[in-house]
RNA sequence: GUCCCCAUCGUCUAGCCAGGCCUAGGACGCCGGCCUUUCAAGCCGGCAACACGGGUUCAAAUCCCGUUGGGGACGCCA
C-alpha cells in the first residue's frame, strides 16, 4: 500500500522527568500543527526507559500541559515502561546477527576514559575495547552495544536544516541495552519510531547528532528510515539555552500568571516560524498555513514582552462570558465568592468588558475586579491621602445627597448630574472623578467613573462615598 | 577539545532557495506627540539591522570560500 500525505504521523516524545517546559510545548505544537495540517495522527509517547528519573507526577504535568494548550492526540500516550520485552528482544537479535556486542567496562572506567580522552583534547567517544572480544555470556554485568559503522558517511536530509552530512567515523558504539536488561534511548526510539509507523520525527534540534546512529539502527534492523525535522532551540534572553534562570520555563507557570493558552500558542508558533508579515493566527489559520519551509533554522530568544502584549490581544478579543470564567479560579484565590451576596450588576461578566481592554493577564484582570466582588472594598491608603481630602468633601457630600433620587441609575443619568456640580464648585472633572474613584474602587485607577457606578448599583456606590466621607472626617 | 548547526533592527521576523522591485518591510519593546475623568487601549511619528573579509557577477542581504561570533551534541539521560 502507498502511503500519501494523508497518512503522515507524527508523535511529541517528552521523557518525564519534569514539567512540560516552553520548549517542549513549542515541539508538541509544531507536531500537532504538522498532523492537523495534513490530515495525520497526533501521537503522545511517553519515554520512560530510564526507571530512576521518570516519575508519574511529571507525566500528568506534560500529558496536562497539552491539554490546557489545546493539543489533542490521537493515540496514545503510550509507555515504552509498558514494551520492554519488546526492545530486549530487538536488541538480542542484533546480537545474534553480529550488529551488537556484549561491553562490561563499567561507567566508572567509561567515566576515567573520558576524563582523559578530554585532558588529551580526543574525541570523547567509547574506545571499542570490548567490540573485537566476543564475548558471549558475561558472566558480569554487561551492557549490550550497537555495533557502529565506522566507514563512509551518513546523510541527514532535515526538512528544516536540509542535508546533514556526518563522516561515520564519528560515531560511537552506543549501549542500546543497560546492564540492568532497560533498553536506552536510541534503541527504543527507533523501534517505536517504527512500530508506530512514525513518517515523520519532529523533535528539538538538541537530537542532531542523534540522529545519524538513529539511522544506522534503522538500517541495522532493516527498518525504513522516517523524515526528520530538527526545530532550533529556544534560548533565554541571555542567548544560552533557555532554563529556570530565565524566569518562568514551566507551561503551568504560565497558566498561572494569567496567560489564554491560545496566546502562548501563538507566541510559540510564531517563535520561529513565520507566514509573511503576520502575527496573530486562529488555530485554524496556523493548521492551514503551517509548513516547515518557513520553520527559521537558527535559534529564538525567547521574548516575554511580546507573549504579553499577544496575551492582551487576545484578553481584548476574548468572549466576556468565556473570560468570566477563567477569570473565576483567581478571584477565587482573592477570596471571591461565586454564591456570595456580593455581586457587580450583572455579575463579573459585566465587568469584563470594562477591563478587557486594559488588562495584560488574567492576574491582572483579577486584581482589577476585586473592587466589585469584594466589600469592604479595600483602600490604597496613598491613593487615598492624595485625593480624599476636607477640599474635595463638600463635592461628595452634593454628589451623594443629589444621587439618591437619581432613577435609573445609569451612565446617562449620572452624567448630568456631575456637571451640574462641577459648574457649581468651579471644579474640572479630573478633580472629582479622581476622588470618586479613590471612594468607590479603592484606587487611582479604574474603568470610566460612570461605569465603575453602574457597576457597583446606587447602594453599593452611596455606601463607598459615605465611608470615604467619614474617613475624611476623622 | 572533537563533531554538527546557525548568523537581517535590543527581540521575533519578511526578503535569501529561483541575484536587480531593498535608500532592507512588519511586529514586540523603547522614545515623542495626539486623545483623555484615572489607568490602559487607540491613533500618529521616531530611533534601530544585512557580523567581518575575500571572491563570482553588469549587479549580492540574497550565490561560493574563509574568519569571527553564537548554539547544540559528545551519558549504562532523553
Amino acid at each position: 500500500m502507498k502511503r500519501g500525505m494523508t497518512d503522515v504521523r507524527v508523535r511529541f516524545a517528552p521523557s518525564p522527568t519534569g514539567y512540560l517546559h516552553i520548549g517542549g510545548l513549542r515541539t508538541a505544537l509544531f507536531n500537532w500543527l504538522f498532523a492537523r495540517r495534513h490530515r495525520g495522527k497526533f501521537i503522545v509517547r511517553i519515554e520512560d526507559t530510564d526507571r530512576d528519573r521518570s516519575t508519574e507526577a511529571a507525566i500528568d504535568a506534560i500529558l496536562n500541559g497539552l491539554r490546557w494548550a489545546g493539543l489533542d492526540w490521537d493515540e496514545g500516550p503510550h509507555r515504552q515502561s509498558d514494551r520492554l520485552d519488546l526492545y530486549r528482544e530487538k536488541a538480542l537479535a542484533l546480537l545474534e546477527r553480529g550488529q551488537a556486542y556484549w561491553c562490561v567496562c563499567t561507567p566508572e572506567e567509561l567515566e576515567v576514559r573520558r576524563k582523559e580522552a578530554q585532558a588529551k583534547g580526543e574525541p570523547l567517544k567509547y574506545d571499542g575495547r570490548c567490540r573485537e572480544r566476543g564475548l558471549t555470556d558475561p558472566s558480569e554485568p554487561a551492557a549490550l552495544r550497537f555495533r557502529s559503522p565506522k566507514e563512509g558517511q551518513t546523510v541527514v536530509e532535515d526538512l528544516i536544516k536540509g542535508p546533514i552530512t556526518f563522516d561515520n567515523v564519528v560515531l560511537d558504539d552506543l549501549i542500546i541495552l543497560r546492564s540492568n536488561g532497560y533498553p536506552t534511548y536510541n534503541l527504543s526510539v527507533v523501534i517505536d519510531d517504527t512500530l508506530m509507523e512514525i513518517t515523520h520525527v519532529i523533535r528539538g534540534d538538541d537530537h542532531v547528532n542523534n540522529t545519524p546512529r538513529q539511522v544506522a539502527l534503522f538500517e541495522a534492523l532493516e527498518y525504513p528510515v522516517p523524515k526528520f525535522a530538527h526545530v532550533p532551540m529556544i534560548l533565554g534572553a541571555d542567548k544560552s539555552r533557555l532554563s529556570k534562570r530565565h524566569g518562568a520555563t514551566s507551561v503551568l507557570a504560565y497558566q498561572e500568571m494569567g496567560y489564554l493558552p491560545q496566546a502562548l500558542v501563538n507566541y510559540l508558533v510564531r517563535l520561529g516560524w513565520s507566514h509573511g508579515d503576520q502575527e496573530i493566527f486562529s488555530i485554524d489559520e496556523m493548521i492551514e498555513k503551517f509548513s516547515f519551509d518557513h520553520v527559521q533554522s537558527s535559534a529564538a530568544v525567547f521574548n516575554p514582552e511580546k507573549l504579553q502584549w499577544l496575551n492582551a490581544e487576545y484578553i481584548k478579543q476574548g468572549e466576556p462570558r468565556h473570560l468570566a470564567e477563567l477569570l473565576l479560579p483567581f478571584l477565587e484565590k482573592q477570596g471571591y465568592d461565586r454564591d456570595g451576596l456580593v455581586q457587580p450588576r450583572g455579575g463579573v461578566e459585566a465587568v469584563v468588558p470594562h477591563l478587557r481592554e486594559r488588562a495584560k493577564t488574567l492576574v491582572e484582570m483579577a486584581d482589577w475586579t476585586l473592587p466589585y466582588v469584594l466589600e469592604p472594598v479595600a483602600m490604597d491608603e496613598a491613593a487615598a491621602g492624595k485625593f480624599l481630602t476636607p477640599a474635595i468633601a463638600p463635592s461628595l457630600d452634593k454628589f451623594a445627597e443629589r444621587v439618591k433620587t437619581v432613577d435609573p441609575f445609569s451612565k446617562e443619568s449620572l452624567e448630568p448630574v456631575v456637571q451640574t456640580i462641577l459648574e457649581e464648585e468651579h471644579l474640572k472633572m479630573g478633580k472629582l472623578a479622581q476622588p470618586l474613584r479613590v471612594a468607590l474602587t479603592g484606587r487611582t485607577f479604574s474603568p470610566g467613573i460612570y461605569e465603575v457606578m453602574e457597576l457597583l448599583g446606587k447602594e453599593r456606590t452611596l455606601k463607598r462615598i459615605e465611608l470615604a466621607l467619614d474617613r475624611i472626617d476623622s
